[in-house]
DNA sequence: AATTCCTTTCTACACTATGTAGAAGTTGAT
DNA sequence: ATCAACTTCTACATAGTGTAGAAAGGAATT
């Protein structure tokens, strides 16, 4: 999958904590008072406009053309996308189970058993 | 952490792959004509000794520059920097255990098995 | 129909990371 | 002191990302 710079992961945080559809320019206010990570960035709507853009293209935005200011939501919910760069970086070792456990041996105790109850319901 | 380009991964899969330390020639000669990933690279050894330094200065590996050929090895083990990448992806979430019930959910049986047996001995 | 305003797309540039390697410097051996 | 091997310095190309103005498109209004 392709990797996400700062701005664009910024974005991408807006949009997975809307529940519905933005605009540019609600995005960019988002960034500028908004309290997720994107703290006091004062941007040009273009340019939240290109980051889009490039998001789209990765396929990690979706674009409702009709509206007439375009609308734009996460193609992907955020938990999706991170257990899918987990994989990620699972697949790429060969000693997939050796990874498995160093990772689970650096997991709270209450991660633990989230996992456990997980892995029962399975 | 840092994150690694082709080349830079494609040097550690070549040390992490090997059990001494290796210079920078033995690593040359392992991206040329070794079995790994970095299959066919026919690099200049200053490349590859460029390539080690800037590994060095991420952290990632070691260098004994009391050997006349520097020795060179990792830092860390494969399956050590793969956990902590999954970490990574995970603490960058803010619904942590949605991100593992994702993770869990697409794991095939076999290493939900592996997972039920390391989260046991623990 | 022409104008205006809002929105989008195009084009552009700076900056960083990375791949790549020659030139220059260093050092141990002869 | 010289040579050969090795390392460090310097340099450039490419790609990705942040950033935004200029140009173009479209819908409402006069």
């Amino acid at each position: 999958m392709a990797t996400l710079g700062e701005l664009e992961r910024s974005v991408m945080d807006v949009l997975w904590d809307s529940t519905d559809a933005l605009t540019a320019g609600d995005i960019r206010d988002d960034l500028a008072h908004g309290n997720a990570a994107g703290v006091g960035k004062e941007l040009a709507v273009t340019t939240v406009l290109t980051v889009l853009s490039r998001l789209e293209a990765k396929n990690f935005v979706t674009r409702e053309r009709d509206s007439r200011p375009h609308l734009f939501s996460a193609s992907t919910s955020r938990a999706a996308h991170m257990a899918e760069l987990m994989h990620e970086v699972l697949g790429a070792a060969p000693d997939r189970e050796a990874v498995l456990a160093r990772f689970v041996g650096q997991v709270s105790p209450r991660e633990a058993d989230a996992l456990r109850r997980i892995l029962a319901g399975k």
